[in-house]
Formats: C-alpha cells, sequence, structure tokens
DNA sequence: TTTTAATACATAACTCACTTATGTATAAAG
DNA sequence: CTTTATACATAAGTGAGTTATGTATTAAAA
C-alpha cells in the first residue's frame, strides 16, 4: 500500500468510500479504482485488501455477493446501512484529521512573535 | 494519540516539522505544543512520543542536550543536518498524502456517466 | 498536611493494520 | 508454452502505536 507510512488506517477508509454511492464492488476493482483515481500513486495491495474486506463484512458493515463471471469467481461488495452511517463517520474523521495536520504543518500565523 | 487510527505513521513527521525553524524543544514542550496548536484535537502520549523521539535521535535526525532546570530533567532536541533534509521529505510526502486522500473522497467529476 | 495534578523522563507488554510471501485457479497475450 | 492479468485467500513477520507502570520533583487542592 505504497512507501508511505502515512496511509496505514486509511484503507478501510477508502473502501467505504467507493462504495458510498450504492454501487457494488469486487476487491479486484476496488484495487484498480483506486489505482486509476491515484493516477498509480496508492496501490492496494491483496495482502492488505482482503483481510480488510473480510473485517468490514464482519463487522457488519458490508454485505457480500459471490457471482461468476466468465468462469471466475468474484465478490461482489456493497455497504450495509451501518455501513452507511459509518461511512460518514470515518469521512469527517479523514477531513478532521487532514485539517489538524495542515494546522501543524502550515500554521496560520507566520509571524512567530505571536505564537509564542 | 487520539482515537482515530489516522494519526499512525504522522508522529516523527510532526516532531521534524516543529523543530524546522532551528529552535530545540523538550519532549514534554513538543506535547503541548501540539495539544494547544490542535486545540486539544492531538494528544500525544509519552509511550508514543518518547520512543519516536529516540528512534529519530539513533536514525541521527535529531541531537540531545540535556539540561536541568529547577532541579528537573530535560532533553532538548534539536535537527541536525539530515533531519533538516528529512523533515522536507517527509511535509511532502504528507502533503502528498492529502492530496491522494482528497482525490478519493472528493471525486473531481460529480458527474458519474463522465467517470465510468 | 496529605493527596492530587502537573512537570519530565522511561520502558515493557500488547495490539493490529499493514507487508511480504505464498498458494490456488482461469483467461488472454507473447 | 510461458508470462501477464484477473480474482480470490492466508500465514508469518514488522513496527508504530496503546496501555500500564515506574521514578522523581514541584505546585495546587483537599
Amino acid at each position: 500500500m505504497s512507501n508511505s507510512k502515512l496511509y496505514k488506517g486509511s484503507l478501510s477508509t477508502i473502501i467505504l468510500k467507493l462504495l458510498e454511492n450504492g454501487e457494488k464492488m469486487y476487491g479486484y476493482e476496488i484495487t484498480q479504482k483506486v489505482k486509476s483515481i491515484t493516477q498509480g500513486e496508492l496501490i492496494i495491495t491483496e495482502g492488505a485488501l482482503y483481510p480488510a474486506l473480510h473485517k468490514l463484512e464482519s463487522e457488519g458493515l458490508l454485505t457480500v455477493e459471490v457471482i461468476k463471471v466468465d468462469n471466475r469467481l468474484r465478490k461482489y461488495y456493497k455497504l450495509t446501512g451501518d455501513g452507511k452511517k459509518e461511512s460518514v463517520s470515518r469521512l469527517e474523521e479523514l477531513l478532521r484529521y487532514i485539517e489538524t495536520m495542515q494546522q501543524l504543518v502550515t500554521p496560520v500565523n507566520t509571524i512567530k512573535s505571536i505564537n509564542n
């Protein structure tokens, strides 16, 4: 999942967000979608993705539907009611994280004497 | 370090950034500074902070200077040359992370037909 | 005045989201 | 016929955190 340690903790948020519009997606599709949206910046590894999907399912945030396409298995996931709620709160959490980090790295006051 | 898992991985970036202006800081001071800048949103625990400082030091990014103030020990840290460089690249990494996450959660095109 | 809170450091055991590696199976491309 | 892409899975290991605990001094509160 990309060399940067910063992505640790954001995978479930990403998955929930991608499913937020109600469309169902399968695992491999998610990896490709993320890769294309981020222009190759974020590569989700299978070792991270599948356990994450299983966990979200076990938490009752996703439901699965197994479908055979071209003689190949696909596990389509979509949000449950709880998943929809959780998606919203995870998004808020991410935005709050970004705001907080921006406060830390790009201080509002550039004049030092005011900050001390 | 706050209930959100998203902060995992960003502590060293925060420490390096706080020291970027060349001023030396001691551990406890860092926790208080972060708390005040983020208005209580980010609380850095000692169990996270001190090992992080030790690691940055062992990596040659920080140097220590022990000073006794009011009969109490303080370990003042400041950036080395390498630390200064690393600080810059960690900052870039954080900004790239934020950009990437924003691409994922706030898609540029709101018109679905364009995205598919 | 004794206890609590704040200051200031430290570390050991544990958690858990990831990485790395490996495995199965089908289809398409070279 | 071997490699690449599609599509799933899991087991072992890593490492940055949490939680808990410890030491020591000083100020405030009970």
